[in-house]
DNA sequence: CAGGATCCCCCAAGATACTG
DNA sequence: CAGTATCTTGGGGGATCCTG
C-alpha cells in the first residue's frame, strides 16, 4: 500500500478499499483537533484532568470523551489515585509516544509554515478582490 | 516554541497563547478529513476534478469547497484549460509537497499500527464488559 | 466536464447542572 | 477534583438541481 494513488487496482481491489477505510478511520481519530492537541500536550509530561482542561481551553465534556477514546486506542494511560480529593493522571503510553513523533513533525511543519500560508492567503484574497 | 508544554510561561505568555491559537488554526485546516485525503491523493500526481471526486467518494460540494481552501492556503494549484469540455487540473505546489511529507509519516504510522490499535480497543472493550 | 446555488438534516460540541 | 447527565444549537456536509 502506497498512500499515494489509492484507487482499486485490478490486482486487489477489495483489500485496498478496506485498507483505505481503516486508514480513514485512524486519520479521523488522529485528525481530530482535540486528540492531536492532547497528545502534543501530554508529550510534555504527565498531566491531571483539570490541568489539561485549563491548558487546552477545552470543555469538560469534550476532554472526558476524547481522553476515553485515546485511552481505548491505547495511546494514553489513565492512573487513578483514590485520595481525597481524587487525583487522576494522564500520560502517553509507548504507543502514544510513537504516535507523537509524526504528530510533532506535523506540528513543526505548521509552525514553520504559518507565515508562509498567511502570505498565500493574502495573495489569494487580494487576487479575488481584483478579478483580472 | 516547543510543541510540548504550551502553557503560559512567565516569560512570554501572550505570545505563546497566540502561537497556540495559530497552530490550532492550521491543524484545524490540516486535520480536516478531506484536506488530508486530497493532499495524499494528489501526492500521487496531478488529477482532474471528477477524477478526485470518484477517487475519494466525496461530494461535489465538499470537493469544491476543500479544493478552494487548499488553493487559498497555497497547498495546491489549479490549472484551467479552456477547452470544450473544460479541463481543470489540480496538483500539489511545493508547499503542498512539503506538507505531504509529515502527512505521509502519519499515514505510515497509521498503517503500521492499525492492528495494534485494534488489539488495544478489544482489550479495553473486554475490560469494560467485565468490570472487575 | 467543472462547479455554483439551495435546501435540509443531523450530530459534534458547548453550556449548564449535578455527583462521588 | 474528576467526572456524568441532559439540553440545545451552529454549521458541516449530503442531496439535488442548474449553468457555462
Amino acid at each position: 500500500m502506497t498512500l499515494g494513488y489509492m484507487e482499486d487496482t485490478a490486482a486487489h481491489p477489495a483489500q485496498d478499499a478496506a485498507q483505505c477505510q481503516r486508514i480513514k478511520d485512524v486519520l479521523a481519530r488522529v485528525g481530530d483537533r482535540w486528540s492531536v492537541m492532547i497528545v502534543i500536550t501530554l508529550d510534555g509530561g504527565t498531566m491531571r484532568f483539570n490541568e489539561l482542561k485549563r491548558h487546552l481551553g477545552i470543555t469538560q465534556r469534550m476532554l472526558s470523551l476524547t481522553l476515553k477514546e485515546l485511552e481505548r486506542d491505547g495511546l494514553i494511560s489513565r492512573t487513578y489515585h483514590p485520595t481525597i480529593p481524587p487525583k487522576v493522571e494522564y500520560a502517553l503510553t509507548p504507543l502514544g509516544k510513537s504516535f507523537s513523533e509524526p504528530v510533532r513533525s506535523i506540528g513543526r511543519w505548521a509552525i514553520d509554515n504559518l507565515t508562509n500560508i498567511d502570505v498565500c492567503r493574502q495573495r489569494y484574497d487580494a487576487a479575488a478582490d481584483t478579478p483580472d
